[in-house]
DNA sequence: GAGTTTGAAACT
DNA sequence: CAGTTTCAAACTC
């Protein structure tokens, strides 16, 4: 559900895993190739993109580079300092997307088509109005995630200060839990956790009965979330013997 | 998850 | 070079 896109670490990089089959990921239909790595927690049949096979890999280097020197050279002129030649190095040949759709190199680039492109019916342009709706989607998308997370570590972060600062009211009664959580606090955070969802299911025009699966889904996760940190403050006054 | 659509890459 | 096929990913249902 939660893409990572972050482009801060720097260190691991967890390419997306590749799941060719017929390539043996020795062809630029191979994206792990094609961006010059070794295929590494993929999902491919048959690879040859390893250490295991180093001199077909190098075979298929050199046939890519006689085919084209560029092959491994980035496709994008390279953003520096946000500089507008960011511009696709070939250019698409779309036909049928309007690239407006990852199919595209460009759009999936996140730059424009420029004048290099052969693309047919192109909405890809500065002043598209059907791209900057797109754009704007995409935008709200993305604020309604990072609501939510928000939503979902506040929850948290009220309940560790449960844990942090509550006294016990009784702790004998047969399963019963130690302390009051369900303060105004965990409330407020619970509720926030179930109205972002709710909104959610608008903005993806979830039809009401799967909205209310999803709002009653997410209730349970807090549930969950409030129930196994009292279950574990139990366990932990118990284990002092308070 | 299966099936369809898409356009780059590969091939002729 | 243009036309066709192959391929893996993006997308749809």
């Amino acid at each position: 559900m939660l893409r990572s896109v972050s482009a801060a670490d720097t260190t691991s990089r967890p390419r997306k895993p590749c799941n060719c089959t017929k390539s043996q990921c020795l062809k630029l239909y191979c994206d792990c190739f094609a961006n010059g790595e070794f295929c590494s927690n993929c999902n491919c049949n048959n690879c040859f993109n390893n250490l295991e096979h180093e001199t077909e890999r190098l075979k298929a280097i050199k046939t890519c580079l006689d085919r084209n020197p560029e092959a491994f050279k980035p496709k994008i002129g390279k953003g520096k300092e946000g500089e507008s030649d960011r511009r696709h190095s070939k250019g698409c040949n779309c036909k049928r997307s309007g690239c407006l759709k990852n199919y595209c190199e460009c759009y999936e680039a996140k730059i424009m088509c420029s004048s290099i492109c052969k693309c047919v019916g192109c909405k890809n342009f500065e002043e598209s109005p059907e791209r900057k709706t797109l754009m704007h989607l995409a935008d709200a998308a993305e604020v309604r995630v990072q609501q939510q997370t928000a939503a979902k570590t506040k929850l948290s972060s009220q309940i560790s200060d449960l844990l942090m600062r509550t006294t016990p009211i009784i702790s004998s009664g047969g399963g019963r839990l130690p302390y009051t959580f369900v303060t105004k606090e965990v409330l407020e955070a619970t509720c926030e956790c179930l109205l972002e969802q709710a909104k959610r299911a608008e903005q993806t025009h979830e039809p009401q009965e799967e909205a209310e699966r999803m709002i009653l889904e997410e209730f349970g996760h807090c549930l969950m979330s409030i129930i196994s940190s009292a279950g574990k403050a139990k366990a932990d006054c118990a284990s002092i013997n308070c």
